[in-house]
DNA sequence: TTGAAAGCGCTAACAT
DNA sequence: ATGTTAGCGCTTTCAA
């Protein structure tokens, strides 16, 4: 335990670990930074003063001689009808990752707005931002390009221009789900989407999941609708009964809505429909909400982690001048689990009711 | 619109304001920073120059000379057990609060460990530190101390030494709780906690809960036990049924467990205890998940928002010089809604079956 | 009330 | 393969 050296790391410079090394201080640099060739014994001697001593390079010494902060700067808007835990887990993915690039993040709240972006980039606080739950038309996104700061977006906007974007390809996910309905004997199938309010403000993925799904539905040959819901019991009961008032036949239905999980599945139950017996349920949501429910939720799981790195990946390789502009869409895995089941065969498709180690993508 | 300013602020420095202002850099520097008496005049001239110019001083820079990065790290471990909105909400407020004093976060995941406590300290990224979900023996403390960084907790260490916590009363929390059962002549009463883990790993917050409650329920003659819950479905059914199996004659139930609380309440409709006229109900949740039921909850609600701001002043303070060491306990409100009501008399204390208007903070 | 100038600790030419 | 040194942009003495 180096208790000596790193009581006292925070005064340590450059060049003390130059003098302890018995070499300059552009020895040290090169030696740390990699940016040169160092001979092994003289790197080996500046590798042990840094760690006798505890060095730590002072960030803002560094930034200013290089102009390069090694921060990203993250901006998460947190609108209503978003689904926390995934932000949550997207944003711990880049923090995560970043790291393993040495950079460090930044938090930026949505309510500090373009001036956030402005003052970050314009500072020298950080060198590439990545913005979260983005709108179709984000006003955010011009100030970037008007400060010339490497972004990545998490989602899709309207207008990508020169940036690099990553998201779920939520339109193929609506797609796989018609598929996987249809492929079961489904004929009316409904979809249980967000709250209104996201459909008009930043459209995006939720839109564009709806597309997927009534697209595919329609080239399977099935009826198929689309009701919004706000996430509540309320609403949940609401939409529900609306979907089996209008079309009773109704034995496929797909949930985009983390919140109306839990109660549509309580609803379902209350109003005597077995699942997957009489209705086969798939949601699209993190694997945590659908191994929550019994039976566990046939589901597109939302690649949360996936998100985050790859959102930091390709803020990495604009930094490195690599372009890598345009959208990165993941490809939707359909998880096949109790909730779902062939029509009038009374079983799951494949699992069994309680789900288990049988869970199986596709 | 300033366009042609805005759009070239990264190469704006302080020299350049001082040209176009026609006075001396230190004067532009003392005119931002307030540390110096300026005229009037000089004051504008200077102001003008920056807006002009949008200005935005170097991060690094200002660092380097001051040894102030402004920023402040926060430490997220999100372990397991936690309600991850509350977190989110926390952290949320804290970036507004922070921003309101010039001050940044820094966003820090539990899995750097102690390092990236050393690591931040010893670099300058970060002036102070807030650690968010500590445990009761929390190894990242002592090393808090080790580097002397001004540090800030959310929730209660075992050993607080010189630093400042912030956090809910829980141990006052559970004692309302008790307290309004026993206002409604309930005899039985049931405390349906956090998982196991939770209490083995960190206790803090939830024993304190525990035994707040537990012991106003002995001080009020209340019959009281207290079991674990995982939050998933099948957890609360069965917690639900060693209550009722043990003490048929329970009426009165606390939760403090997020996930729970759906299935909790389903769970009583299909044992056909209505709530409130069977059993009454009171949580310890964020209002979102209170007011999420049919009936509402009567609940203490978790002040994230006042916590997170609550942690930035206590961080500003020590950066000030001041102390302001010692714990900071938020003491609990209890809203009544929906859920609890009398004893025997069928009909919810106050506010309806449905909530509404009259909900009232007590 | 204002200016001039010496660093802060590091990087990256420019040397050798 | 390594050393010397001139800044990076700002704060803050020290002078006036």
């Amino acid at each position: 335990m180096p208790s000596r050296a790193e009581g006292r790391a925070a005064g340590v410079t450059i060049a003390d670990v130059a003098a302890h090394a018995g070499v300059s201080m552009s020895t040290v640099s090169y030696a740390l930074s990699g940016k040169r060739r160092i001979s092994g014994p003289t790197r080996e001697r500046v590798m042990r003063a840094v760690a006798d001593l505890g060095y730590h390079p002072h960030a803002g010494a560094r930034s200013l001689a290089s102009s390069q902060s090694n921060v990203i700067a993250v901006m998460v808007p947190l609108r209503t009808g978003m689904y926390v835990p995934v932000i949550m887990e997207i944003l711990m993915a880049m923090t995560t990752a970043a790291r393993t690039h040495g950079k460090d993040i930044l938090l930026l709240t949505g309510d500090e707005g373009t001036d956030g972006v402005r003052r970050v980039a314009a500072s020298g606080l950080a060198d590439a931002a990545v913005l979260m739950d983005v709108e179709l038309h984000d006003e955010r996104i011009p100030v970037l390009r008007e400060m010339s700061m490497p972004a990545v977006t998490v989602g899709l906007p309207s207008e990508p221009g020169d940036l690099a974007s990553i998201d779920l390809d939520f339109e193929a996910a609506g797609g796989v789900c018609a598929d996987h309905l249809a492929d079961l004997g489904h004929d009316d199938v409904a979809l249980i989407g967000l709250s209104a309010g996201v459909y008009h403000r930043r459209t995006g993925f939720a839109a564009r999941t709806v597309s997927g799904f009534m697209n595919r539905a329609r080239e399977r040959g099935l009826r198929a609708t689309h009701t919004p819901c706000d996430g509540t019991f309320d609403s949940a009961a609401h939409a529900l009964t609306r979907i089996l008032d209008e079309r009773p036949a109704t034995s496929g239905i797909v949930v985009q809505n983390e919140e109306a999980v839990g109660p549509l599945m309580n609803l379902l139950r209350q109003f005597g429909r077995g699942v997957p017996q009489d209705v086969s349920v798939v949601a699209i949501c993190p694997d945590q909400v659908a191994l929550q429910t019994s039976p566990r939720l046939t589901s597109v799981p939302i690649p949360a982690e996936e998100m985050g790195r790859g959102a930091i990946r390709l803020a990495m390789a604009r930094l490195s001048g690599r372009p890598m502009a345009g959208a990165t869409l993941i490809p939707p895995r359909l998880v096949v689990r109790g909730s779902s089941g062939a029509r009038f065969t009374g079983g799951p498709a494949v699992g069994g009711a309680l789900g288990g180690p049988s869970d199986l993508p596709v």
